[in-house]
DNA sequence: ATTTTATAACGTATTTTTACGTCAAATAAC
DNA sequence: GTTATTTGACGTAAAAATACGTTATAAAAT
């Protein structure tokens, strides 16, 4: 599958958040700094190009909305980097995780109930 | 951080798998197809621009290194889908792991013994 | 010493990504 | 109805990434 750029992924987030929504609706959506109107259009159309939206119009309107989830976009991602950089070893990379990401006591709680079940 | 291409990304991982080498010790790395030698010695300079490589010139041969490690970047890479795609959450980060990739008996416990200790 | 081989740099060509001005169509305001 | 505003598409420009032919230099072979 596709990856998405850097553009395309902050568009897509975006996308995400909103669920559908036309081109004003997400720059909108722009923290600080607003792209221009026809720049967000480009990125959309690309994203629709590659298949990660789609659109349903109305009149000249269009609603773009995600056709791939975050969530599914997001585990493919995991997977890759664990495939990539850690020999796709589960506990190498969890362990790295701990490591890096100092957990706090609620979530190596959390961790612990979903594995041991 | 500046992210690394696909292009990129594939020469890296030879990079790092080699330790230090030439362009055409890289070249020999590929599997199946080879791509030119020039193809590769351009994706290396960039690399060296970009600062994920160093060299050591021998006359005119150079010897390329990764002056960032495959762990760094690689821990780094998981920061950003952990941020990106699970909100930051360790723990379900992990368990969509732990759903996706189906974890071994071994796996689990390996897993289990880092967490608890 | 001369030729052959291997080297990486350089300069470009091509493709992809990012960015935006302009336009026509649709809608809203008057 | 006419004008103003909002819409997304289109075309294209600029920048970055990908790809490679050519060349000069160094090393090796003869």
């Amino acid at each position: 599958m596709q990856k998405l750029t850097k553009a395309e992924e902050d568009v897509m987030h975006l996308i995400w958040e909103i669920g559908r929504g036309t081109v004003s609706d997400l720059l909108e959506k722009f923290e600080g700094e607003k792209p221009p109107h026809s720049t967000v259009s480009s990125v959309v159309r690309i994203l629709e190009k590659k298949g990660f939206v789609g659109h349903k119009a109305y009149g000249k309107t269009h609603e773009y909305f995600p056709l791939i989830g975050k969530e599914d976009y997001g585990r493919r991602s995991l997977g890759d980097v664990l495939r990539n950089y850690f020999d796709g070893s589960v506990s190498r990379l969890v362990s790295h995780l701990a490591e890096e990401e100092q957990l706090s006591e609620r979530e190596l709680e959390e961790l612990l109930r979903i594995l041991n079940k």
